[in-house]
DNA sequence: CAGCCCCTTGACAACGTTGTCCACCCCTCC
DNA sequence: GGAGGGGTGGACAACGTTGTCAAGGGGCTG
């Protein structure tokens, strides 16, 4: 900036007046200014102006793996509304560990971003509290933050969608039903287990109910465990697209009744099409991002806790009868 | 900082040393320190380390779009990659529009990021000429940079798998194959349609040709005019896994010998299984961010240009037989 | 005991930008 | 013709950090 002042043989204020489109610049001076501009290739480092201005204009994202559709359809959302108010986007994968979590949002802190949008793994973020204070507004998006901590928080109404899912299977004649889902440590498949077990009542029984790793072995296994019982299921609910999936992949075009959580591309190509509990990822972002800048804005309500409601998707594999 | 070295009654220096792990410290003194630091909740102000020191640890992605599996794929891998190095990840989706992907590499420039990579939407980027003279590596993945520039390159062997389809389709009897895919304005189209091409020869009719979007009306609409032709063809070829998604949903389970380019989630479980021309999107995001990370580590050989193998995977699309 | 060296600590400038405040010029109006 | 005012332009400090350089103090050696 300096040297385009000099090559324009103008103070740097000048200079800094006419990047900033600020007013008050004659506009044969501003034509020589943007003319040393083109030609030295000056671009405002944005460091500098962070230093001096206090903000960033950066929003940090913290999810569990972009990979999965669920999370990047959030991502994609996120972006879209954080460009749309000027900002950029920094992202990370805590691959659901705390630790790495509280690294990733220490670092974004680090870096003075404006805001977090920030999709937990642990439930411990005491570690917040300093950035709170100091105003740095925060959303929880898919589950909420852990004990002692209220702030803005967007939710899937994941047992009341579980809920649908058990009466959905049940008015097509199930009373076996089994539950394949992540460890209940994870706040989003305690709700959808507790969502199940309400719809069954008197009808729950825990050896219907598998909390193991998503991988293809352990599925498979609990599968054929779940089958040999004395009193098998007749139908199954798995608790997230990851389980969906693993759990067609192992079942090998058997036709066995299910619903899952979670839509996913291919779901009505399937013999039969899998029944779904849809969430929108795009909406859960959207209205975490619009619910931030809402904060940026100077919103200073109480913490809002929005639950955005799913939809159950028949598409026949649910309504596959039980054996007589 | 200034706060935590009145605190502790030590110069601000001290506490600079104390939070770098530079040596030459008291241990009394940095542990006087790290509990001031503690006590005040300080967190160092990265941007103006990155103002006094010039580097920012920050890499730039620009993609497609990150809800597309094949960029949230590529996506990850790059994170991995950075966050390995101590680096974070800018990224933000072009959505296939050169406008935001030029938008997006100048504001992540004015961020001073350490290193580019690229999926261009476009194919001029002459822009890109002052960055790069200014020393920022810059890595192209997916596509190429247009005319003019000669960067440092991973692509996947486009022309040779579509190649491999094609003749895979021919060993099971089809003559009449059409080709799906997007504009040939994007670089893998074209490429994919040329190896489809080269590996017709003679064979190669393009009324079997169709490069309209995919969205799920006009590929319909385009199969319902291939299939009226004269003589229609017996087997298709997707350019993308995009095509392939929406051409299985239009033949509503009607049976078609098909390859797809690129592999996705579920392939296997259709029926028949499909079979596709699968790329390695964490592969490639691996080999562009440690392309780039070299770079940064001061390697200054010539441009590499790098081309993945892709491998066929028959699962049973391909293999269905031309109708007598 | 003097001299030297190492260990520890501190003062200061600089990074590139912007906000504040002031100076100048020219025009208009009294 | 002088005073006041709007429109321009510039000088300077400050943002929070780190690199450079130098100073003080204590132990070791001759």
């Amino acid at each position: 900036m300096k040297d385009v002042a000099s090559a324009a043989g103008v103070a740097l204020k000048t200079v800094s007046r006419v990047v900033n489109g600020e007013p008050g610049v004659h506009p044969a001076t501003a034509e020589r200014v943007r003319t040393a501009i083109d030609r030295l290739g000056y671009s405002r480092n944005e460091s500098a102006r962070v230093l001096r201005r206090g903000r960033t204009a950066t929003i940090g994202l913290v999810i569990e793996d972009v990979a999965d559709p669920f999370y990047a359809g959030l991502s994609r959302a996120v972006e879209d509304v954080v460009i749309q108010h000027g900002c950029l986007l920094l992202s990370g994968s805590s691959g659901e560990e705390p630790g790495r979590e509280r690294e990733l949002v220490e670092t974004f802190c680090a870096r003075r971003v404006d805001g977090l949008i920030v999709v937990p793994a642990g439930d411990d973020h005491t570690y917040l509290r300093g950035e709170l204070a100091a105003g740095t507004p925060v959303v929880f998006a898919d589950r909420p933050p852990g004990a002692g901590l209220d702030v803005d928080t967007v939710l899937a109404d994941n047992a009341g969608g579980a809920g649908q899912a058990v009466r959905h299977l049940m008015t097509h004649g199930h009373r076996r039903i089994a539950f394949l889902g992540d460890d209940p440590a994870i706040f989003t498949a305690a709700e959808r287990l507790r969502g199940y077990r309400a719809e069954l009542g008197g009808l729950f029984d825990e050896r219907l109910v598998s909390m193991r790793p998503p991988s293809p072995e352990t599925v498979r296994a609990e599968l054929a465990r779940l089958f040999a019982l004395d009193d098998p299921p007749t139908a199954l609910f798995t608790g997230n697209g990851r389980y969906t999936v693993a759990t067609l992949r192992a079942l090998a075009r058997r036709r066995v009744a299910l619903v899952g959580f979670d839509d996913f591309e291919l779901a009505d190509l399937l013999d039969p099409g899998v029944s779904v509990v849809a969430q929108d990822p795009s909406w859960m972002g959207r209205v975490a991002a619009e619910l931030l800048f809402r904060r940026l804005r100077g919103d200073s309500g109480p913490p809002q806790h929005i639950e955005l409601p799913v939809r159950l998707i028949p598409r026949g594999s649910a309504e596959l009868p039980p054996p007589p």
